[in-house]
DNA sequence: GCAAAAGTGTTATCACTACACCCATGG
DNA sequence: CCATGGGTGTAGTGATAACACTTTTGC
């Protein structure tokens, strides 16, 4: 048997949306595009899918020559294949979605491609569909962190709790009441408290806590609440 | 500009996991393959993504050719594209899963494709990795009908609140408290009641329901807990 | 000793679960 | 008149939201 007959074939890739939290606010890595069309223009990192390569190799690959990082979350979250989405030819693209430590020592990004952390706040625009995939990815992060315990992804493996409401309150743009918050994330049972506090950001001190591995693993896909509607998520 | 150089182009196609409800079980339109290899072999219904067609575009039509329906709930499921999953040569798909109702008028199943619905719980083994597919499908459909009222779609416009408990057990192989189903179902201000009845499955007859179309379309995305935590969802 | 952030408890409301009986009708 | 499925109400429980004061300590 050959090859089908009569059909197209097209260029695959993959995009990463890589999101990172600075304990402030929620970021995006982006680059500089390195080649023509569109060069120097900001850009998600990506590249074309080998013929031997699955979607999820070349996508962990993309983001190791980045990055210097394995093993990190990721998730697919939509192909993009408008016909005319790349000026050049025909183009579809796995969108991949990525939560990184931002501080983690492991961190290195590549000089290569004048990759810089970005605030949601202020992005760019960005070549081809990329803004809407970034405005994709932010609406699947608000929507499954709302019901799975997905933005410890996003922490140092100890964090505190005043940490964590900051994340979360950044994620939503809304601010939580701290009793209730710590409340709700004390009851999950996935957090254990350690016997040290971090000092920096006030003078008492606050407790570190470490995600329990083994509920955090079983209950990572129970429903859980942690956000209770938060406007309208989809 | 031409085309990027040195990359390897493949053919990308969608299938659609097409679902279905008789009123008592949930079921699935397959075809019977009609070109080698596996002619003859059970399979979702795909097509290849033409040159100038977009992914939706692709389903739509792939839909239509099978159904003779247009505008039905469409929603894309995941890309899939390990290097091997089509023997012939590399194929990229792009699932789409989809709502119908399976008695409504229009529906007209294409003569072309030995089309059948098949019960969920009689499913053959399918070509490549359909199987994959519908398994991922039924998962997505699951969750994401708890949240969001989704069902609705694989029901004719008017309906009964026991024909709706049915689908719900279909759908997560449990059963409800008729009490607690309907006082939830209607406590959404989603349904509204009409002044005639359904008498085919009892002597009293059953009133039937209309979704509230402005209602619908604004609490769609809004989470609605249709069914709390069933088993552990993804 | 004071500024700044951490930590904690109570009350009212709401949503969910479990559970049992009456109603309308066709045969 | 009876069998079948449709329709409804209540009480107990658990989760959520709103709300204010005390603790610690570096300066």
């Amino acid at each position: 048997m050959k090859r089908y007959s009569g059909q197209t074939r097209m260029l695959v890739a993959v995009d990463c949306i890589i999101f990172g939290f600075d304990g402030q606010e929620l970021k995006l890595l982006l680059i500089k595009r390195g080649f023509e069309p569109e060069k120097n223009k900001w850009s998600l990192m990506g590249g074309f899918v080998q013929p031997d390569e699955s979607f999820e190799t070349a996508a962990a690959s993309v983001l190791h020559q980045m990055t210097g990082l394995e093993g990190v979350y990721m998730e697919q979250l939509l192909a993009f294949g408008e016909p005319d989405r790349d000026p050049v030819e025909r183009t579809v693209s796995i969108a991949y979605f990525t939560l990184i430590d931002i501080n983690q020592s492991k961190l290195q990004l590549s000089d290569n491609y004048h990759a810089e952390w970005i605030s949601l706040h202020e992005l760019p625009g960005l070549i081809f569909d990329h803004s809407h995939m970034v405005e994709m990815a932010l609406e699947k992060l608000r929507y499954k962190a709302a019901i799975h315990p997905l933005l410890f992804e996003l922490l140092p493996s100890k964090f505190t709790i005043p940490q964590l409401q900051i994340l979360y309150e950044a994620v939503y743009d809304v601010t939580f009441d701290k009793r209730n918050f710590s409340r709700k994330v004390l009851s999950t049972g996935l957090l254990v408290k350690q016997k040290d506090k971090d000092k920096l950001s006030s003078k008492r001190g606050a407790f570190y806590y470490k995600l329990d591995k083994r509920k955090y693993n079983a209950k990572f896909n129970a429903f859980l609440n942690f956000v209770t509607d938060p406007g309208n998520l989809k």
